[in-house]
DNA sequence: GCCGATACTGAGCGAGCGCTTAGCGGGACG
DNA sequence: CGTCCCGCTAAGCGCTCGCTCAGTATCGGC
């Protein structure tokens, strides 16, 4: 198992870089909200009163409450770039390129179903140059896996007959993930990580 | 390319059974409505307004609002169900019967995408009793897929290490396609219902 | 001890929500 | 022609929403 991203100590990590405290703590409670209920049936109350505040602390921090589904998208897009764009640069093969994002980005998205879960399904809550923005971001995924696939074709590791294709079914097998897991199931993040970077490999027919 | 569903002549089609046509118009218009914003971004003035209706029209033929999303639930996954029991109990290997169930699957979710999006990502929206019916169907659909997998397996045309989790990786890899699905994008239903076919045959190591 | 800045609260505004109700209009039947 | 029924509308009720603003407690600097 390898260490493209940092193992969270828990789902509240990574928000290290929002200050001041009220506002970190507001943008978490927001994290929590947003992915149980979703971001419209969300109301600034009850964000509020997740970080222990009234009603209008929050409005000291963030200008609206979209700016926090924003804030928490662009960050967590940054985040998974991040983790894709470590591994697709490491040194190996592209096979154990490809084996490492897949289980990294779907550790992240198992481990942490719910900042992945308002950052891959809440998307369409944003505005238009919001959206844009972080659309954007996804593109940058989307070219990390495709770079790792057709490096593996090149290299004759890899047999795929739709390279585009092959690619967005990567990623949205991974990014499916955050819909589905839980966390009292049956599996861990590492083992459903290692179970996809196996069944990817198959997908690309690696040798 | 099999025929596991009715080739659909349009998304408003296998809404037939909802009568009388009032109630057929709003459950159409609140099936777009949930599409394009979810169902807590939509007002039932929304979904009246789209049926050429006032907003009490609406309560005529639905007691709340959240009836109409599970009616919409109810009559999709049904429809989801009879695909995938189409498929799997069709004459064949387990390899012809799972490419027929991913690529009518698969078809279904590309071709009515704007059903398809309502009644795969709202289902949180509805209260616990409807929930619990609707989370019924859907193990049925697991089972269809499983038990096709399972069938390979034991005939020796499959290598999978983790029955459960393949399903749950097969189906999940067919449902996102109502994520990102566009109609004015590069592929048409049967093309992505093509190479999901051919992926998941790789993904079960089939021969 | 006083001042201004900062972080927050209590109360509440205007708007829009899901849903209700009284009543209207037109077809079926005598 | 009169009567009832029924699908539908206009109006609006009670409520909660996102968001605002006047006022308060706390703190560092002097």
């Amino acid at each position: 198992m390898s260490t493209a991203e940092e193992t969270a100590g828990g789902e509240t990590s990574a928000w290290g870089e929002v200050t001041p405290d009220a506002a970190r703590r507001l943008l978490i409670a927001a994290v929590e909200a947003f992915a149980e209920r979703g971001y419209h049936a969300t109301t600034t109350r009850d964000i509020a009163g997740r970080a222990g505040m009234s009603p209008a602390a929050l409005y000291i921090h963030y200008k609206t409450k979209e700016e926090l589904l924003h804030r928490i998208s662009r960050i967590g897009h940054e985040k998974a770039l991040e983790i894709l764009q470590t591994a697709a640069r490491r040194e190996g093969g592209p096979a154990e390129r490809l084996a490492d994002a897949v289980s990294s980005f779907v550790r992240w998205h198992a481990g942490g179903r719910t900042t992945a879960r308002v950052v891959q399904y809440e998307l369409d809550s944003l505005g238009p140059d919001a959206r844009a923005e972080i659309l954007a971001l996804r593109r940058q995924c989307d070219a990390e896996v495709r770079g790792i696939i057709e490096d593996g074709v090149a290299a004759g590791d890899f047999d795929v007959l739709d390279v585009k294709g092959t690619t967005l079914a990567v990623l949205s097998l991974c990014i499916d993930v955050a819909r589905w897991f839980n966390v009292d199931g049956p599996w861990t993040p590492d083992e459903v990580g290692s179970l996809y970077a196996d069944l990817v490999l198959r997908m690309v027919g690696a040798k």
